[in-house]
DNA sequence: ACGCTCGCATCAGGTGGGAAACGG
DNA sequence: CCGTTTCCCACCTGATGCGAGCGT
């Protein structure tokens, strides 16, 4: 591990650092996982692995970072009864289930791979336009095999869900997840082949259990836990070209607690209710016909996402959570209370004309309605009227988030650059990464984004939630149907060299995401390359929400995600980026232009 | 005539809510 | 009794198939 030791040590004082309002109670004042015993005892003894996921920055530097609770939530637990974990977890990646394979099968252990040193200063290496992106990765290592970059596309709804604590539904039939995992990879040979999975372990030794209107522990964990815990991407194996040309999603992933499922157990991580878990991503290099080498560790990279953790139950428990299902997932628009209304509204009633000018959802342009919400949507979520949902000690105090809406909406007006976290496998680095982008309460860090312009072109990754190419975006469902409607069919997925010459028109394809980090997770923002642009719409934005919080609040009128100004919001993510759902072809000026003044308008 | 695009209808499947069932 | 799990429901999305319209 490359420094990883260094870096674990300070765990316990970065987090005590750790700007306390930024925390959330339920998920780390509360957590007892989140706490330092996990860092300081649980690194010890081999059963806790706590990535490297903290930065050695000053306090004041970390504070800001720490709206996101990585120490804690990059915990991962390993029982010490569950044989398929091997000892060497130490500041090391899981080993796979003995069933997994063939990757995993037989490995002593996952590498601790350094997981890229990115540090503030470059985390994505420019951006050139031309030739391949992946050639002017910097790797941090001069040592053998190429470290991977990992990046989490949608990871802006993560962190919303992750300030309330994330829950996932587990049903016998298996539920997929949301949000889901989704990841763009760079730094992998683009000849070689890769396996990518997912495997969901055990974030700590708690049971869980909802209880006055928080996540309180109560009692230990089950380690007797059986089933598939990997979930292999069904693309897998692919060469490194495969995997980076588009965003890697988890989507059909489901989640399940009948153990005796054996049938689709490709598909399903089966998982224990209440219990809190820690998604991981593994990728591993394999021979052409997918036969790993084990004895290559080298070959094995592992990342954590902490802000993926989530408490596996039955049944909602939390109805911030609920509510974030409901607002971000499509498939449970039919929950959203307003929905009716928010489309029959008095032409007056809106801010602006629909693209389509046509009053009834159906008839509003799709990705109007998908990928505006979550541009704005979140400072709309925080700001529901709290009758609305809540009616019982179940409904956390909006306290519970790690910012106040007040901070939230600070924070939307600055610039956040998005970062994966990595660390996965306790590098040392990797904090200084995930951490950077929060730095200054997002509001320093505008840092180039050039890398995971990696094509996007098609959705195929996400062809179900088409969100695809812009997942990210939207914190997960942003860009939609609108991107897809037009969308070239998905290309046939089968390894072959990704094209180098392909990257220019996906340049821009992460954009997205910043665009909804701008209203997401309180306004996290990331610059793109085009900082301008952005910044420019960030501002308008910030000003637009405002106004439709206003509106929301006190006339309770049209749902924020499918009001015409979502809509406009929504063009205007698009338009701020290459992928505008319109086309594939970067947005025109004047169609900047008019989303603008649309906002200057308003 | 042929091929392509578009719109509509249909169907499979995903979603959370709520009530019933289950189990400690 | 209470907490958890299961099942069913209505609603919604997305994929697919089909036919109409249009251009070559």
């Amino acid at each position: 591990m490359l420094g990883g030791e260094g870096e674990s040590n300070t765990f316990s004082s970065t987090k005590e650092a750790a700007d306390e309002r930024c925390k959330s109670p339920a998920v780390d004042g509360d957590d007892p996982a989140a706490g330092s015993r996990y860092a300081e005892h649980g690194m010890g003894a081999d059963r806790y692995y706590i990535p490297p996921t903290v930065s050695k920055q000053s306090p004041e530097t970390a504070s800001p970072c720490s709206f996101i609770p990585y120490n804690p939530g990059g915990a991962v637990y390993t029982p010490a009864s569950a044989g398929r974990y091997p000892s060497s977890l130490h500041l090391s990646s899981v080993l796979p289930p003995a069933g997994f394979s063939p990757s995993a099968a037989g490995r002593s252990h996952f590498s601790s791979a350094y997981q890229l040193g990115q540090s503030p200063g470059c985390i994505y290496p420019p951006y050139t336009g031309s030739g391949s992106a992946l050639g002017n990765i910097s790797l941090p290592t001069g040592g053998p095999g190429m470290r991977a970059q990992v990046y989490l596309c949608n990871r802006p709804l993560w962190l919303k869900f992750h300030r309330h604590q994330t829950e996932m539904i587990i049903t016998k039939q298996g539920r997929r997840m949301f949000p889901f995992l989704s990841f763009n990879i760079a730094g992998l040979n683009l000849t070689a082949h890769y396996n990518v999975f997912v495997e969901v372990v055990l974030a700590d030794p708690n049971h869980w259990r909802f209880q006055g209107g928080k996540w309180v522990t109560c009692g230990k964990a089950d380690n007797s836990s059986q089933g598939n815990k990997v979930y292999i991407h069904p693309e897998s194996p692919n060469t490194g070209a495969h995997w980076m040309r588009q965003e890697i999603s988890f989507s059909k992933l489901k989640l399940t607690n009948n153990k005796g499922t054996s049938h689709s157990t490709s598909q399903m991580v089966v998982l224990q209710s209440l219990h809190k878990y820690q998604p991981r991503l593994h990728i591993v290099e394999v021979t052409e016909d997918g036969v790993e080498d084990i004895g290559n560790d080298v070959k094995t990279q592992s990342f954590n996402f902490p802000e993926t953790q989530f408490i596996a139950v039955t049944a909602y428990q939390n109805t911030d959570i609920t509510q974030l299902k409901i607002d971000h997932n499509p498939f449970a628009k039919g929950f959203r209370d307003n929905y009716d209304s928010m489309y029959t509204a008095p032409e007056h009633d809106r801010l602006t004309p629909s693209p389509t000018d046509s009053p009834r959802a159906h008839q509003i342009v799709p990705s109007a309605r998908y990928t505006m919400q979550p541009l704005f949507q979140d400072q709309f979520v925080n700001n529901l009227p709290q009758n609305r949902f809540y009616n019982s000690e179940r409904a956390v105090p909006q306290t519970n988030s790690l910012l106040s809406p007040q901070a939230e909406d600070g924070a939307s007006q600055r610039w956040f650059v998005t970062s994966m976290q990595q660390g996965g496998n306790g590098t040392s680095t990797s904090n200084k990464l995930d951490l950077t982008p929060y730095e200054g309460d997002y509001s320093s860090s505008l840092l180039p984004y050039g890398i995971k312009s990696l094509s996007m072109q098609t959705s195929h990754a996400l062809s179900y939630y088409p969100d695809s190419p812009f997942t990210t975006m939207s914190a997960g469902w942003g860009s939609r149907a609108a991107y897809q409607r037009k969308v070239t069919p998905s290309l046939p997925w089968s390894p072959r060299p990704s094209p180098t010459s392909g990257f220019p028109e996906n340049s821009n394809k992460v954009k997205p995401q910043i665009e909804e980090e701008v209203n997401g997770s309180g306004g996290l923002i990331s610059s793109w390359t085009e900082a301008q642009p952005s910044a420019l719409s960030l501002e308008k934005a910030d000003s637009y929400s405002t106004a439709c919080k206003r509106r929301r609040l006190s006339l309770n009128g049209p749902s924020t995600e499918d009001s015409p100004a979502d809509i406009k919001c929504e063009d205007l993510a698009s338009a701020a980026t290459n992928g505008s759902p319109y086309s594939k072809e970067a947005p025109s000026s004047k169609g900047m232009a008019a989303y603008y003044s649309f906002y200057t308008n308003h």
